[in-house]
DNA sequence: CAGCTTCATAGCAAAATGCTATAATCGCTA
DNA sequence: TAGCGATTATAGCATTTTGCTATGAAGCTG
């Protein structure tokens, strides 16, 4: 490190200054590496100072080592202020596919120093990454089984499943699509292990059929959308997704009422981790975009002329 | 280095192994790390070893300053075997250009680890740039004019001029062309500085004309080909140098017998440089290469029919 | 809960590192 | 080429850091 501040600043005095140590603790130090090397690093009596190639290539490398130290005190400073530092996000695929890692690009240009480290996983996969502090936060939708009491569980955005469907589908045609029409489709069923697919057998149960034509299965969101949008298939998906890829004008939603889980979106930590400021900031922007989400989102929701199999499930308030 | 070291080990012991330092001297250091930044780096009691977020990040840098310091000692070893290191090397363009830097590649096979920096320069340029040890050696045409006491010159090839011109120019139908025939077509002069200038001067003199046809003048070996090879433009170059070029089938010697200088090419070094094994290396495999080629060229020096103004400028033996 | 492994802490010696003060050297100019 | 101004090397000393061995503490495993 001496020796790269040495050649940059051309003179021993002059690196010393630019690292805050004195001239003679420098030069002793490089005439000890000399020794150690055996090899002159530099002609002596230049101005500037001129390196040998060995001299020129340690440089490099001290410049190297004098750059990650540097890197490695302004992430420890940052991560105190909170202005830098890393949050590792957990969370469920097709939320954090449609509306996370848009808030994590937003919360990026607030907040350019911060790492954000996504990873996919369902309930209990996040639970026991959070358990092993491979994550920091989850983002998760949780029904009535509270997960315990080492865990923090910050609601969100509440639970709200629909028909989806693509613009243009036969059955947005009719005013009040009944279910039988509805089962007369394909249907993409969601990954095992999805909470879409617990929703999706309460559908079925409600509308009184034992099985539906199941079509596609497994994929992520940008998967079923493409197939969505390319066939008549329905899927049965979160609303606050569909909301997400309303621009597109590929898919829609097919006013059709179902049974809505008794679920919500929300952050899920651990109370007993080391709350990084970086967590705290992200969680924050996160719970705010949310929030300033969840009005546009009722308003297109209430726009929707529900219909359904019956009045037991009516569109929330 | 030792966070580095430790999360990639997954455990204290390990990583202190792989520094070579014992378990505690690690233990401690990283400790105080930790006491200095105020937060903890890992958590403790778990096997692997898990780091916090600020570990992981500090873990990077710890990593690049780790790499960092093995290639410093990588560096300084193989510079003192002679593996690695670096050589700056200054040339006359033409010959850098035709011959030089053929034998950098040849040279980079053998010692893949030695940087090879090169640059141009006319004599005068390079013996300063040698002065200022800018440069480890010089490869340059010395003739009578010895440098001087303080420089060591290795002669590696006897300096031989010819005049050039395009394959299938039209003097070369002629069995013997005469000087007035030359002096008919137009002339590539070299760069100002070139020790080529004096030599195209005193085939004037030998000739008996006062003035040539300059029609361009100033460019690199690439440039002066291309303009030979689209032209009947005619250039007095080193033999050695059209050898070079003799593959690409576009130039060719005019075999017209022409004053030679008193030149050779050679290898000019100061003797009180501190000489590294990559110079050493690099200067021998340079003589060695164009020892190889000296008889090549002579060959083809011999296959040429020369034919020349008067008896004064045989060919050379 | 014993046994094994791993990590943290003491205690001590050696080395490295820092400073101030001072000598030696170098480059430039008159 | 002598001298000046600036820069670099060395000395001497105090402090900190770093290393080791030995030993205690803590965690997993069967």
């Amino acid at each position: 490190m001496q020796l790269a501040a040495v050649l940059d600043a051309g003179g021993v005095s002059e690196g010393a200054a630019l690292l805050g140590m004195t001239q003679s603790a420098v030069s002793r130090s490089l005439s000890m590496l000399e020794a150690r090397v055996g090899e002159p690093l530099f002609l002596r009596g230049r101005r500037p100072l001129q390196a040998t190639t060995l001299g020129t290539q340690l440089a490099v490398h001290g410049r190297a080592i004098l750059t990650a130290s540097r890197r490695a005190t302004d992430a420890v400073q940052g991560h105190l202020k909170g202005t830098s530092g890393m949050v590792r996000v957990g969370g469920v695929p097709f939320f954090m596919d449609a509306l996370v890692s848009q808030m994590i690009a937003s919360f990026h240009r607030d907040e350019p120093e911060i790492t954000v480290q996504q990873s996919y996983g369902n309930l209990p996969d996040l639970v026991s990454s959070l358990d092993a502090r491979l994550i920091d936060i989850g983002i998760v939708p949780i029904g009535s089984a509270h997960p315990g009491g080492a865990y923090e569980f910050i609601d969100i955005l509440p639970g709200r499943n629909v028909v989806a469907c693509r613009t243009g589908h036969p059955l947005l045609k009719r005013p009040h699509p009944q279910a039988t029409d509805l089962a007369a489709f394909p249907w993409i069923a969601p990954l095992p292990g999805s909470p879409l697919l617990t929703d999706l057998q309460m559908i079925l149960l409600s509308i009184g059929l034992s099985e539906l034509n199941i079509r596609y299965s497994g994929g992520s969101l940008m998967s079923v959308v493409n197939f969505l949008a390319d066939s008549d298939a329905l899927a049965v998906l979160p609303f606050s997704v569909l909301f997400a890829l309303r621009k597109d004008n590929r898919v829609t939603v097919l006013p059709f009422a179902i049974p809505q889980p008794d679920r919500s979106l929300g952050i899920l930590r651990r109370l007993d981790s080391p709350r990084s400021p970086a967590a705290e900031r992200f969680s924050q922007h996160v719970i705010r975009v949310f929030g300033d989400l969840k009005h546009t989102i009722q308003r297109h929701e209430n726009a929707v002329a529900w219909a359904g199999p019956d009045e037991a499930f009516p569109p929330r308030p």
